[in-house]
RNA sequence: GCUCCCAUCGUCUAGCCCGGUCUAGGACAUCGCCUUUUCACGGCGGUAACAGGGGUUCGAAUCCCCUUGGGAGUACCA
């Protein structure tokens, strides 16, 4: 038997980083096992699903590079439609059976009745669990012929009163007390199915066989289980994973900032580091690996590796693995990568071979994409100085004039839009040898003569990308 | 309230299932030093954790119980 896992979004926002974990945990076992991954659209709350949200979160998905076998636009003939609004009738239909059977019943009690029912069980400080007085036979003969007759109602599961047990591959043996949950209802009195009914139906009709999602869902999942044996189906494999939270140890929300993965996208984050980052908040590599990509995890991905306890979503580290994967990415890429970026103007503007060697040079240096065309823009091109302290300070010693008049008589005979690393060299030679400036005197010196400012990268590789008119403009100015 | 889940450095975690090899390992962050200056990179090093209490055992981070703390669920939401 194959393995066929499912990722089963509410189209009712963006796709959420701990919903991007999800599909990308289920993602990874369907890779390493060679089984097929199921995108599958709950949109059963009519009021807050919207079709562009279906959309955008399969642009999410694609950006992460999680690409799903089947789903709404790619269905299988034998399990589709993949939305649940489009599953109505094959609710209804077992939702009847269940019927037939006694295993639920219709349960015509109205909202005023219910809430007058919950409150006398808060009262007396106890769940409100329901159960309906429709057990009867009588009453049952009685609400068909209602149902026939047009009447309204909701259809309600009898919970068995007994324990149920879980074997879940994260949380290992759960066992959920008799009692734990009333009947409930499994469809609304509008005729549209519910959730933990719905979710049933569907993993069984379309064959999954690992349910790996949320541990918001291990509560619930006691239900479920109830109806997987009521209909006589075979129970999945469970994997209830821990939940991401926030600095405050609150489970992830808006609230807590940047949670939709199109943020991520918009701030140019390589998805290839969001996915590493990502499976690494609540799962651990075998050999204690921080840095991987997806090829190499999908290869080795496993259901056991899992931490049961909850991980805090940390920018701090998901930058450093930014950075990680930016240094490992090969040049020619990342040139790719910038050009599209709007801030990357003069860098695109620029010859294959400046290219590469920016490239090269700030890519060692910077967190995100973006702050590469940022630095060139702040260290290659700015002409104005900014006198801060630190370069008042550089320029209070008695060695810089020197090493500033050097340069700007060196700068003014140089013609070639852009110096040679040699050049660069023979002027820091010079100036250690023949003015007898050494050690930070000479580097300082000369990073505020050509550059204005007191850090940078490498000066013998800045240098040489940076226009010459630049530079001159630049040594002018500290000439005053 | 009730039910379930969780509990190792500030953070992510290894180790836990199959007690001794753990004076608890790695990573981020942080601090210090080194690298022809600075920021960064890299290298080296430091600070830093088994929530508390009981058991079981020759021996417990590892097994059991309790307490505490946190989380989730408790809907005709998903």
């Amino acid at each position: 038997m194959t393995v066929r896992v499912r990722f089963a979004p509410s189209p009712t926002g963006y796709l959420h980083i701990g919903g991007a974990r999800t599909a990308l945990y289920n993602y990874l076992y369907a890779k390493a096992v060679g089984g097929t991954f199921v995108l599958r659209v709950e949109d059963t709350d009519l009021e807050r699903s919207k079709a562009e949200y279906e959309k955008l979160q399969i642009e999410d998905l694609k950006w992460f590079g999680i690409t799903y076998d089947e789903g709404p636009d790619k269905p299988n003939p034998k399990y589709a439609p993949y939305r649940q609004s489009e599953r109505w009738d094959i609710y209804m239909k077992y939702a009847k059976e269940l019927v037939e059977k006694d295993l639920a019943y219709y349960d015509f009690c109205t909202d005023e009745e219910l809430e007058a029912m919950k409150e006398k069980a808060a009262s007396e400080n106890r769940d409100p669990h329901y159960e309906g007085k429709w057990k009867n036979p009588e009453f049952k003969a009685e609400a068909l012929k209602k149902i026939a007759a047009g009447e309204k109602a909701a259809i309600r599961f009898r919970a068995p009163k007994r324990d149920f047990t879980l074997n879940d591959k994260v949380k290992g043996k759960v066992v959920y007390p008799a009692n734990m949950v009333g009947d409930f209802v499994i469809i609304r009195s509008n005729g549209l199915a519910v959730y933990n009914y719905c979710c049933v139906i569907d993993d069984w009709l379309m064959d999954i066989t690992h349910v790996i999602r949320g541990e918001d869902h291990l509560s619930n999942t006691v239900r479920q289980l109830m109806i997987y044996e009521a209909l006589g189906a075979k129970l999945p494999e469970f994997a209830h994973v821990s939940l991401l939270i926030g600095a405050d140890r609150q489970k992830l929300s808006k609230r807590h900032g940047a949670t939709s993965v199109n943020l991520y996208r918009e701030e140019n984050y390589l998805p290839e580091a969001m996915c590493n980052y990502l499976v690494q908040l609540g799962w651990s590599h075998p050999e204690e690996k921080d840095i991987f990509d997806k090829e190499e995890i999908q290869k080795i991905f496993t259901l056991d590796r899992f931490s049961p306890s909850p991980a805090m979503y940390d920018l701090e580290k998901l930058k450093w693995v930014n950075s990680q994967h930016i240094k490992k990415m090969a040049s020619s890429e990342i040139i790719k990568l910038v050009e599209a970026l709007p801030e990357a103007g003069y860098f695109k503007s620029q010859g294959p071979e400046w290219k590469s060697a920016a490239t090269e040079l700030f890519k060692q240096k910077v967190n995100f994409l973006s702050e590469i065309p940022k630095q060139i823009n702040e260290m290659v091109l700015s002409e104005e100085l900014e006198m801060n302290d630190q370069l008042k300070d550089i320029l209070s010693w008695e060695t810089t004039p020197k090493v500033i008049d050097y340069i700007d008589s060196q700068i003014q005979t140089i013609t070639t839009p852009f110096i040679t690393e040699a050049q660069m060299n023979g002027w820091m030679e010079h100036v250690k040898k023949e003015l007898g400036v050494k050690g930070k005197p000479l580097f300082m010196g000369v990073r505020a003569a050509l550059t204005g400012k007191d850090h940078g990268p490498d000066l013998k590789f800045l240098i040489p990308l940076t226009p010459v008119s630049v530079l001159k403009k630049r040594v002018a100015q500290l000439k005053k």
